[in-house]
DNA sequence: CGGGGGATTGACGTAGCTCAACCCGAGTGG
DNA sequence: CCACTCGGGTTGAGCTACGTCAATCCCCCG
């Protein structure tokens, strides 16, 4: 103990604990795509053969943090699976505003379904980080859905847990004020994402205040009062571009009960 | 012309226009039953043989208007499609008002899919109007699109569609007012069940304000108002539990353009 | 004809948005 | 290695859309 001031972090810590993710642009094998597309919720179980066949129908693409992968309007040509790094999807609106509706993370898919029936995205889709995805045509990814119906029941099960979040954030929406919001966003980050980080939950992605405030349908100030209130209070611990929950249980009573 | 006083109808007519919708509680055959799955995006296209079958795990059941089906909470048995009438889906709230997440008609489903994981339901179900629903168990639905294919994939389709539909509500609530989010909401409404009534496309259900309220993320005073200045202005028609849109061309301006 | 539930309207309070100034940590180029 | 810059973050002072509370109205039913 007693350790020289210099050497002592203040109370709430501000620099940047960790957070440069650099996921170097990897090029994988054919075989090496076959593992990952076998790894994934979708064509988990499927034969030797068989997955050659269905990876044979993927292309691999590689986005720097940040790049455009699509924009909303564009025409609706591809299915695509996250193999490493994520991905941003946010709807523009009318407003100029973007509402962030997701940030798809490996063994996820985004882009268009056939069966949406979408003759254009509806969303802009950015790498979120470095990121590598597989992609193939919507018509392609039917084909196999179709051919493969262990893989329709997989995506049934994917799209069914994104409807449940969905509606989840309808409720929030419609139904409780910021603070909550923000404090059941934070948690649900926490635990798809979250990191032990000395005695806290370190949300492990590049997380500005405005993706916070896109995602819970508020204003970066908002956001901005709402986290450094929590700081005050001891539930989160967050500097530039990184926030840690430090509070589970009490940021999670929040978020049910409210302040 | 120059009719008797008594019989001119004021500038917005009040008086309930039709509205006494009654399905008598129709019981239906297990001939019937086949034909009506049949008819069901689910079971399209199966042989006469498969249906039988399919048909044989359904039970049907009947419900009054304003009867509850589930409640949030109860253990998710089951896998309902609505053959007749109108089923409402609601989301009770921590604060005691309720969010309408869905009102589910015929051909479409509601309840449990086993994909979902779900221990219990999240929401509760309750007969917006007299309704026939034919259910099975959740586990005996999941079995069926284990078997037949097409029917996973209608399935799918279905339930991408009702995510689409979740992310509209989420861009709404996030980014717009709710005048503009009231108006997108009778629009969507007259689409789905609008009839023709002289001039004006009449919502062919039981809409109450509150019902309009819990779908908006609003309350019932706010979209009152709404609805009057909507009425002032020639945009719709409204009285006790119903609505006609009167000037689509003009209510849609608005719903994506604001005022 | 009376009762009751839905609807309307008004007065008022406030959560959260807007606008604006300012701060600060991290790259960057000299 | 330092100074500059710039993007992200914070904080404050109004303003307003919308919620709350409350009174009144008016269909529709018994």
């Amino acid at each position: 103990m007693n350790e020289p001031p210099s050497q002592r972090r203040p109370a709430a810590r501000r620099r940047t604990p960790v957070e440069p993710v650099a996921v170097e642009p990897h090029r994988c094998t054919p075989t090496e795509q076959r593992r990952l597309l076998g790894a994934s919720p979708f064509f988990a179980g499927l034969s030797d053969a068989e997955l050659a066949q269905a990876a044979a129908s993927f292309r691999q693409a590689n986005y720097r943090a940040g790049e455009v992968i699509h924009r909303a309007g564009d025409p609706a040509a591809r299915l695509s699976i996250v193999v490493a790094g994520q991905v941003k999807i946010a709807r523009p609106t009318s407003g100029g505003q973007d509402v962030l509706l997701a940030i798809i993370g490996p063994d996820e898919h985004f882009g268009s379904l056939l069966e949406l029936g979408d003759a254009t995205y509806r969303d802009d889709a950015s790498a979120h980080t470095d990121c590598c995805v597989l992609w193939t045509s919507a018509e392609a990814f039917h084909a196999l859905l179709l051919r493969y119906p262990a893989a329709a029941m997989a995506t049934l099960a994917l799209v069914a847990a994104r409807l449940r979040a969905a509606q989840e954030t309808i409720e929030q929406l419609s139904a409780y004020p910021v603070d909550r919001r923000v404090a059941a966003t934070l948690l649900a980050l926490a635990d798809r994402m979250g990191r032990e980080e000395d005695g806290a939950i370190l949300i492990d992605t590049v997380l500005s205040r405005q993706d916070l405030a896109d995602m819970t349908g508020a204003t970066v100030e908002t956001v901005s009062r709402v986290l450094s209130d929590f700081r005050r209070a001891g539930l989160v611990d967050s500097g530039r571009r990184w926030i840690a929950v430090r509070d589970r249980a009490r940021l999670s009573e929040l978020a049910r009960r409210g302040a």
